[in-house]
DNA sequence: AACCGCTTGTGAACGCCTGAACAAAGTCGC
DNA sequence: GCGACTTTGTTCAGGCGTTCACAAGCGGTT
């Protein structure tokens, strides 16, 4: 039942809830009680009303004419994120920015706990990152299975990412972020996050040639057909 | 002059070309020399009609009834990109996600060099990190003014990420890819995305949460206004 | 107890991006 | 030399996300 159901909280919402999440985080410290959604826009950068619709998908929670309430908001995000009960990620590759990741003080405070690192590298297997042993590539199965994780991060060379990914889905590993520059294919049903680091860059490169020369692509597009179809 | 120009390029395909280049760079190793839009489509993860619509805005780069040059189109798709000249850029926070950057081979092959590592920890100054050396904070402006770099990195800890991005842009710096977990204010003109890891791993668990127990979620959306309303 | 100002929540319009179907064009085979 | 097949480039419609503007509701004040 419910086959296609309809996504009630856009993916782009869920993202920047989570932004709105650290940013309460940090208020709550600070002793604030209460908080405005200009106030709470402006510190995550997005638009006053688009906050409030983003809020606005899981009913009412804030209070007219005073604001939001920061433990209560915060809670409810808490709540919707899933981060009430921390869920067992298993990262693989554990190279310089596996390493990175698994030592991200940022993670563990938001509920995600790595229960299991795995590489290929005999001398980078028994070795300790971030407090946890780092298990060979084979036990991977085991490692799942064992701590029933349902997140798996890979950091791996690109060659070896689509093949850990099956073996990750093969054990029951239904969400993967991926940070191997490849496009995964999975079966239906699993959810695949990229995030691709040189992407991020080069669109940088980009913007920044676009101002600089008087925009030079569109130079180059108004000039090159000429070019090219003679 | 061209005050308000509208985007020629829409961002979003200014990524995906990115991808397609890496894509190509791996078929011209493999002694391709040709390329079909759905071939290409499918080791890139795209729709094969999105693709051709993507590289339309490069005007006409392929062949009907053939299909693409392998070598053509990286050559015209390194163009557009701005990675004919390599960039410099500053990396500001050698923490393990800077070092791993730093270290990133991603990077240097697509024409992105790192021609300062600047950090403000005495311990991490004057270490090497991927062969280049580690400078202290003070120096960044002498570092950019010197190398004229105009895209800048920061991996910094949050509290301080602010005021290592007015300091990037008050030197020069125009484009900035930002690490830290925190909305940077800049002035017009300056570009800055963000790239926000634990946020990844936040929508993931959240799409897992709602396939977990059939949508705990929407069951709360469904339930909550009788009782708040009430 | 009633008024006033402030803030949330929501409805509608706008624009962008994506996905699919069609026409143009070039090449291969006969 | 001609026909047919393959593949690009483009046009159109659909959906999604974002933004603006207004009504509803609550607290503080007199």
């Amino acid at each position: 039942m419910s086959e296609s159901r309809p996504r009630i909280v856009p993916e782009a919402t869920v993202a920047r809830l989570a932004v709105y999440l650290r940013v309460l985080a940090g208020l709550a410290d600070g002793g604030r009680s209460s908080v405005s959604s200009g106030e709470l826009a402006s510190a995550a950068g997005v638009n006053p009303a688009g906050l409030r619709k983003d809020l606005s998908y899981l009913g009412p929670c804030g209070v007219r004419g005073v604001g939001y309430s920061v433990a209560g908001l915060r809670e409810r995000l808490t709540e919707v994120l899933g981060g009430e009960r921390s869920r067992p990620c298993v990262l693989v590759g554990i190279g310089r920015l596996g390493s990175a990741l698994a030592d991200y003080a940022g993670f563990a405070s938001r509920g995600f706990q790595f229960v299991g690192l795995l590489d290929s590298d005999p001398r980078t297997v028994g070795t300790e990152v971030g407090g946890l042993p780092v298990h060979p590539a084979e036990e991977l199965e085991a490692v799942v299975a064992r701590t029933g994780a349902t997140i798996g991060v890979i950091t791996t060379p690109a060659e070896v990412a689509q093949t850990v990914c099956d073996r990750l889905v093969a054990a029951g590993v239904r969400s993967i972020l991926n940070f191997a520059p490849v496009a995964l294919t999975v079966p239906a049903g699993v959810d695949v996050r990229k995030v691709d680091l040189s992407v991020e860059l080069q669109v940088l490169a980009f913007l920044d040639q676009q101002r600089d020369g008087s925009a030079p692509v569109v130079a180059a597009l108004r000039a090159d057909p000429q070019e090219s179809v003679r």
